[in-house]
RNA sequence: GCGCCCGUAGCUCAACCGGAUAGAGCAUCGGCCUUCUAAGCCGAAUGUUGCAGGUUCGAGUCCUGCCGGGCGCGCCA
């Protein structure tokens, strides 16, 4: 248990145990009324719970601090509690606790700011599940860091997480991949082609068909044109599919199709993989209609009686959940809707015993929640159970110029060259430094830039610095005994050691407030600021002196500061180097 | 037109169920390397939190209206 939980804990039963008091609802959220101060001046903890527990006492909030201070037991962990402004109680931690700390990080490693893994709630984590028709870009390149560090932060604060990528293996855009590959194979062969302004132009068509295996020598070009509307670009697309599926059988095109997929998918996979990002299941959409999951979960529908038949379609009723108004389910022609295999998809993720649901989506998506979420309630699970993080777009910037980005022509930066370019930490790391609410303006230059305008550099550097200093030390003959230095703590009484002890305790706080908040940036300003502390500490202070104890013990300490950095820039997805 | 998100320093952004004097980086200006990496440190300056009301002991945060920007409103996926 971390600190400002021991703090509240303290509170808690300080409270409870006061009879004029224990009563007020208010005091059912107590853990969560103690937070750190922002001033050193007002202590290290403090709690507003005396001026939230003045309205329905009927007493002055001064009053009910001074007697909670009184109530307050004896605890090595505290120095001095005191009133302050209004009605804060503000708790001034010992030495003691700060040291306690600082030695647990040397004793824990790794798995220091980790908490226990609770058995519930398990949590179902989608993210990226990105289009299979061509490779990541950019904005796939937030979602991915975004999900895998949330994944990490989840994991660290103690829930059981699944990381899925749903992959839309079916349906229309599948097809128009194979005629998009198709043509591009016979463009190859010498044939010339027109190419249909709604199929995938991306230069990596090119590749894939080359890579090809099914043989379509006995496909005539000019058969697969006959016909063809000249006017609505969906028609022609559909018209070349449906040509092509009759010209080389169903079979050949399904085979053609299927390779052209696999390439892509076989790329975004490696593309991810390289990126430090891991998925525990690649969830097929197709295998939804295989395994009779769309039957299943629109059979669940119609017994509780939640569809019913209008102009030859099967609607649902969302608007009894507070969507905007009913969906189709399955269509005039027969076909089920991308609607009915996504709540399929959902209803299996609680199907398959995932008790939280979290999907990371485009802002863009926004308007989908209200549906799914309605059929998750229809089908009997609670709305909530149900979470949707949106991730705004990225801005690339190469040298003050935006790149301006389509998807649809084929022309964007994909991610793999950003990662090129930049490099993978620097890449993780500015996907995950700004709110996933606000646009992201994506400076490549600086992301580039080894200088100390990148923040990326500065946070590595003091991991760095602390290697090398430890490096020092074999080269100068001294010793480092952590034991010893342990022991030795109360010799740090410098303001820089007190400061760092301070906010390497903050650590496991800060991985609970960014998992809870699934706000990943808190993590990195925390980060900047030990980076901070530390430099400032390197710069006003020798580490490597005389005095054994003191020496033991500033070592500790920066072995510590090491520690929190590595795992810190771990949970980002960030290497820490031992030099630079 | 309706719905969702956003609006904070010159720029890019933080700000933990509402809490104390709204904080960082960049850019600007001035200092610090014969001493563990100057990819660093120290200092200076920077605000009507889009506007107007409301709730509250207390509002950047909650509510209402307006202004500006993004996105979404298909028997597409």
């Amino acid at each position: 248990m971390h600190l400002k939980n021991e703090i509240a804990k303290l509170l808690e039963l300080t409270l409870s145990g006061m009879s004029d008091l224990s009563d007020a609802p208010e005091i059912a959220s107590t853990h969560t009324t103690v937070e750190r101060t922002r001033d050193p001046r007002h202590g290290d903890f403090t709690t507003n719970i005396a001026m939230r527990l003045a309205k329905s006492a009927g007493r002055n909030p001064r009053e009910i601090a001074q007697a909670i201070i009184d109530a307050l037991p004896q605890n090595e962990l505290i120095d001095k509690v005191e009133i302050a402004g209004p009605g804060f109680i503000n708790f001034h931690v010992s030495s003691i606790a700060s040291h306690r700390e600082v030695a647990g990080i040397l004793a824990s490693g790794q798995r220091y700011g980790r908490q226990e893994t609770r058995a519930t709630p398990k949590i179902l984590l989608e993210f990226v599940s990105a289009n299979p028709t061509g490779p990541l870009h950019v904005g796939h390149g937030r979602h991915a860091s975004y999900g895998a560090t949330l994944g990490n932060l989840l994991e660290a604060a103690g829930f059981k997480v699944d990381r899925e990528y749903y992959v839309n293996d079916a349906g229309r855009q599948m097809d128009i991949l194979g005629v998009s590959v198709l043509l591009r194979m016979l463009e190859a062969g010498g044939s010339t082609v027109r190419f249909p302004d709604a199929g995938y132009k991306g230069e990596y068509i090119r590749e894939i068909a080359a890579n090809i295996t099914e043989d379509i020598s006995n496909l005539d070009p000019l058969e697969l044109f006959k016909g063809l509307p000249t006017d609505d670009k969906e028609e022609i697309i559909s018209a070349l599919i449906a040509n092509a599926e009759r010209l080389l059988g169903d079979d050949s095109f399904g085979k053609l199709r299927r390779q052209a997929l696999e390439s892509i998918l076989s790329d975004i996979k490696d593309d991810l993989a390289e990126f430090g990002v891991v998925f525990d299941r690649w969830f097929s959409e197709q295998s939804l209609t295989d395994d009779k999951l769309i039957d299943d979960a629109l059979a669940v529908l119609k017994k509780r009686q939640m569809l019913y038949e209008k102009d030859g379609a099967t609607w649902f009723r969302a608007t009894d959940f507070g969507d905007e108004k009913d969906r189709v389910v399955v269509r005039e022609n027969g076909k089920k809707t991308y609607f009915a295999s996504d709540i399929a998809y959902h209803y299996g993720k609680r199907e398959r015993g995932y008790d939280h649901l979290i999907d990371i989506l485009g802002s863009d998506h926004h308007g989908y929640i209200a549906r799914v979420r309605a059929g998750l309630e229809a089908m009997g699970y609670a709305g909530d159970s149900l979470e949707v993080e949106l991730v705004q777009f990225v801005t690339l910037y190469r040298a003050g110029e935006k790149l301006q980005m389509s998807t649809r022509s084929g022309e964007f930066v994909t991610l793999r060259q950003l990662r090129e370019d930049v490099g993978n930490d620097a890449a993780r790391f500015f996907y995950v430094m700004r709110s996933n609410d606000q646009h992201l303006d994506f400076d490549m230059e600086l992301a580039k830039s080894r200088s100390n305008d990148n923040p990326v550099y500065y946070i590595q550097y003091a991991h760095a610095r602390v290697a090398s200093v430890f490096r020092q030390l074999e080269e100068k003959a001294f010793t480092y005994q952590q034991a010893e230095g342990i022991s030795a703590f109360a010799m740090l009484t410098e303001s820089h050691e007190k400061a760092l002890m301070t906010s390497l305790s903050r650590y496991p706080e800060v991985i609970e407030l960014a998992a809870v908040n699934r706000a990943p940036q808190h993590l990195v300003h925390y980060l900047r600021d030990v980076a901070n502390e530390l430099h400032s500490y390197y710069n006003a202070h020798q580490f490597i002196v005389e005095d054994d104890d003191l020496r033991n013990a500033r070592l500790a300490l920066i072995d510590a500061t090491r520690i929190v950095i590595a795992n810190g820039l771990g949970i980002i997805g960030v290497s820490a180097p031992e030099a630079m």
